[in-house]
DNA sequence: TAAATAAAAGACAAAAAGGTCTTTTAATAT
DNA sequence: ATATTAAAAGACCTTTTTGTCTTTTATTTA
């Protein structure tokens, strides 16, 4: 569905959310170990996405990346648009270049269904909200943080 | 979110059973130009598929590709699979290898959903269905194959 | 049986995706 | 100030995808 590096920075964005949320800056080594992706591959993603403003750096002993808390909730679709393009939310299944309403290929009302749910998903979910779904679930396997009741 | 070949594939097959359906056989020149897409990569497509069953060829003056009649009801899924094989159909939305219930990755619900409905698409869907909407399209916005009534 | 037609086979090549490495710049700690 | 740490920049490489072309083989028609 989407393509190596969107997920890397996917992947990648998450981990640094939950880290920041413990006070901590991954660094690249960490990052790319983590989220198991290439060592250079993953730095040179990163270094992009602190260009475009997703994440900020520091560099230096005891930098790396972190997220502005300030601009809370990032949608998966900004993301992912920034990185590989919209073609995934707009493009025909059928690969046509005007289809449309008016001259549907014949995959058009099937597959925009299955389109616009995509584009629901990546909207509707955010970097944050996905940090939270983790660290709910972390909860609920793990007895250490549960109160007996 | 279809490779190009596949998206060539499933335009070509479809545009060669709206022509079975009128007892023509299309050539790679008619189906290229027709789908709109290069001819040898067309050519080199169809040789695949015909190889692979999927179509008939007979080469020679009045030759051109044909579906078996017999093998009616082609699920796109089929033709789909043996062209870009079945990541699309399993794969992780993070793109992790080892991500199920048991170890699920921050979107594994919400896509789990999303894969499912393309999954029910492409295999509800044949060519044969396809062809048979087009038809039907065609039938509701022009008048000549309609009864006045 | 020769000429024409059309697919099959396979070599070749450009572009995009995916990945690696070296050098430079900036920050920190000693 | 200097050594250390870590990101930034950018050159370079490999693989996959996408596309092109030439030669060969099979079929049909005249």
């Amino acid at each position: 569905m989407f393509k190596k590096d969107t997920e890397y920075a996917l992947r990648g964005m998450v981990y640094i959310q939950l880290q920041n949320l413990k006070e901590r800056r991954p660094g690249v080594a960490e990052i790319a170990h983590e989220i198991e992706a290439p060592y250079f591959f993953t730095a040179k993603i990163f270094q992009r996405l602190a260009k475009q403003g997703f994440v900020k750096s520091m560099k230096g002993k005891g930098g790396g990346f972190f997220i502005d808390p300030e601009k809370n909730d990032l949608p998966l679709k900004e993301l992912i648009i920034a990185i590989e393009g919209e073609e995934l939310f707009v493009g025909c299944g059928f690969g046509l270049k005007n289809c449309d309403e008016n001259n549907p290929c014949p995959l058009h009302h099937q597959y925009g269904m299955i389109r616009d749910q995509i584009n629901q998903l990546v909207a509707g979910e955010t970097i944050q909200s996905l940090a939270q779904n983790t660290l709910n679930k972390t909860l609920a396997f793990s007895r250490e943080n549960v109160e007996e009741r």
